[in-house]
DNA sequence: TAGTGTGTTTCTTATATAGGTCGTATCC
DNA sequence: GGATACGACCTATATAAGAAACACACTA
């Protein structure tokens, strides 16, 4: 069972801001600080998505937890910007799904340095003084995997669920091959 | 040597995972 | 003062974005 804990996308709208009038439009929601970054935030409320806009118009979304409120919230942040005249709805250029973190169990403690040779020394990363999960990078994957010891895993990289739980089923299979499941 | 141009790195944000370290607080 | 407990933060992973700070190469 795989579970979407972040998903990150990203959009453009066909506009430059000055984000310091923006900012002033939208109120509390929006925080604009210069001196720290140049990106201007914008959170709905304190367990919403958070928003980074830049003057050139592109922006971020990150911190759903859901491909689908991912994109409810996109709809959300245009609705806001239309609503204020900051933009129209013809400005809205394209949005994607850049990067899904996700979580996964297998329910069984791992021993991670029999995995890290069981899955190949050239495919994984395990330094357990450094940090203590294995990353596994195969190159059929385009998602790496985070495994800890505890059997729980997190998964990263991809913009596909699809592709994620696909990942997940080859890492079940290798673990059932190597018979450390 | 100084100035300019180009390229690279860092910063920031979200999020789970878990081990280690550090600082602070409480108790004896 | 010493021992223990607890929280915060660091480590790593992916991704987008723009700006600033660098490093390095080249020309005058």
């Amino acid at each position: 069972m795989v579970e979407v804990v972040n998903a990150v996308g990203s959009g453009f709208f066909d506009r430059e801001f000055d984000l310091s009038v923006v900012a002033g439009d939208l109120g509390s929601i929006a925080n604009f600080d210069p001196d720290n970054y140049p990106g201007m935030y914008i959170r709905f409320s304190e367990d919403s998505p958070l928003v980074t806009v830049y003057r050139t118009g592109k922006y971020i979304v990150t911190g759903a937890d859901s491909v689908d409120g991912l994109h409810e919230f996109n709809e959300k942040l245009i609705g806001l910007f239309c609503d204020n005249g900051i933009i129209e709805r013809n400005d809205v250029e394209w949005f994607e799904v850049q990067n899904l973190v996700c979580t996964t169990s297998f329910d069984k403690d791992l021993n991670l340095s029999a995995l890290a040779i069981g899955l190949g020394l050239e495919q994984t990363e395990y330094e357990p003084e450094q940090f203590p999960g294995l990353v596994y990078r195969n190159p059929s994957l385009d998602s790496v995997i985070l495994i800890f010891s505890t059997g729980k895993a997190v998964i990263t990289g991809s913009s596909d669920l699809d592709e994620v739980e696909a990942a997940s089923d080859h890492l079940v299979d290798e673990l059932a091959r190597l018979q450390l499941n």
